[in-house]
DNA sequence: AGCCAGGCTTCGGATATTACGAAGGCTGCA
DNA sequence: TGCAGCCTTCGTAATATCCGAAGCCTGGCT
């Protein structure tokens, strides 16, 4: 038995109106059509569904069972059809959000914490990725906003200052190289360092420069979350290099900072050049501007 | 925004297959076809459903709120069809019975009771008419199933013996004409007669066998429903026609049988001739004729 | 390095569905 | 008797839908 929402429609307002004519006249269809699709839904239901009378039509009782179903379908078809508006007009909606570990651990779950409460029906998936590879990604499509620093390649990019970051050494209490000021990464290579766990952003970072420098880096540890290796650090073993917001939760640590340029640097969040954001994005990308 | 219940279905099966292919196939479209179908969704929306990947395409969160809405809207339609079959097959649906006076208020209730507890998807519409325009109604298939006596025509119609139906004449206690046997209705038209109110069957049926008589009957009073006019002439008011099983229930009354022809009545359960019966026509039927 | 395999899109033509206006039949009413 | 309201049927035109073939892209296999 095939049928058509056209036909639910045409059958409800017919009943509605009491007369063939009256319905089709609602639906906007010619009587002949009207006449004819209803004609169709009985054949196919091999059964009267309208009473023909004198003076217009009225359900039969397998109408009138049809009516409560049609009613329903096309009660949800309207929820459907304002839900796909509320994503449309981007009430609803989902936004990837590409950022250094920095970013992604210590500045954006506040941020984010008070945008996904003013934004009720937008999600927002977070994902922890190297600046260059934020960059990339978002110059070819595949996350629409992004957090990177500045030694990343911006070609193809959007970019708007978010805030500055400096990465430091933190070091146990009694530390040799605690107190010292603008520290050259390549003077501690020898130390023994705590990194993080995975694939995380920043220990690819720090990896990449020990590299440069020569030297691979001894790694006694690596654990899960900047507050992992501080806690680790705290008891006294080894050093890391974690983002200065992230030390200055952890009074008990020394932090010392770093003379390289890339340990101060300034986060922009990027977005594609030229492109224009969903808007769902656009809605996040003002908060994350203008939130203090 | 247009929207297809095939549109629906085939995204349903393409979420669920994984691959607008494996979907097509399923929904017994071609791939063209399916792509074209999914593409127009897009566009009337305005925005994507599907995140097309390198090994087929998943639901963009859009996409995984319309799944929602299309399951719950097909799961509809198939309530719906599956209700329109029991109509169909006949196991719901709704018979219209036409039956006189006596037949409607004193034998059909408990059979009509007997049935509806059999069939609980069945409903029945008891009216009450004079024998001729039973009948008529049945032959003229305004009504599928009649239940009348053999006064009336029955060319075109299928007649099936019912029950035998006598009328007779109450009176209180105390009157001058009871005890009589064998009374001709013409000896008691000086009587003040009680009757049921409106266009019921019972009191058209007495009214014109008077009319037939040359003297129209004295009406003192027209109340509803046999009982009540029963109750009426206990208290010593008027006298009434009424089926001897309508006088049976009260022994306080006298109960005088009339010696014209017209009280002594077979009735006959009428179905169109040659006509099929409807499933439910058919088992309403099939109940009447074997229950006692 | 080159070559299938799997997946999606686009293209052009055949086919079915759907819509429409006009004409016709029926009934009730003035 | 004529009119008005309502439904149906008919023939035609527009529209939507479908399909197979060809093309593009990516990833894995040889």
């Amino acid at each position: 038995m095939h049928l058509d929402l056209t036909d639910l429609r045409l059958f409800l307002l017919v009943a509605e109106a009491g007369s063939i004519t009256g319905g089709a006249d609602r639906a906007g269809l010619a009587l002949a059509s009207a006449s004819a699709r209803l004609r169709g839904m009985e054949d196919q239901a091999g059964l009267a569904l309208l009473e023909r009378g004198r003076r217009g039509v009225t359900p039969t009782p397998a109408g009138r069972a049809l009516l409560v179903h049609a009613r329903t379908m096309l009660a949800q078809l309207d929820r459907l059809r304002g839900e796909m508006g509320e994503f449309a007009a981007g009430l609803r909606g989902h936004v990837r959000l590409l950022a250094n570990t920095a970013a992604s651990t210590e500045i954006l779950p506040d941020l984010l914490a008070g945008f996904l409460a003013a934004n009720p029906s937008l999600d927002v998936e977070l994902q922890d990725r190297t600046s260059p590879a934020v960059a990339q990604a978002v110059a070819e499509g595949s996350a629409e906003l992004g957090i990177a620093a500045d030694h990343a390649d911006f070609s193809g990019l959007e970019r708007h200052f978010f805030r500055d970051d400096r990465l430091v050494l933190v070091t146990p209490p009694g530390h040799p190289l605690a107190g010292r000021g603008a520290l050259p990464f390549a003077e501690c290579l020898a130390e023994e360092f705590i990194g993080l766990a995975g694939d995380t952003a920043l220990h690819l970072h720090v990896l990449g420069h020990a590299q440069r420098a020569g030297r691979p880096l001894r790694m006694r540890a690596r654990v899960e979350g900047v507050d992992g290796v501080c806690r680790i650090v705290s008891q006294g073993v080894g050093v890391a290099v974690v983002p200065e917001r992230s030390a200055a939760r952890w009074p008990a640590l020394a932090a010392v900072r770093l003379a390289d340029p890339w340990a101060e640097r300034r986060l922009h969040l990027v977005t594609r050049a030229g492109a224009t954001l969903t808007p769902p994005a656009r809605r996040l990308a003002d908060h994350l501007l203008t939130a203090r």
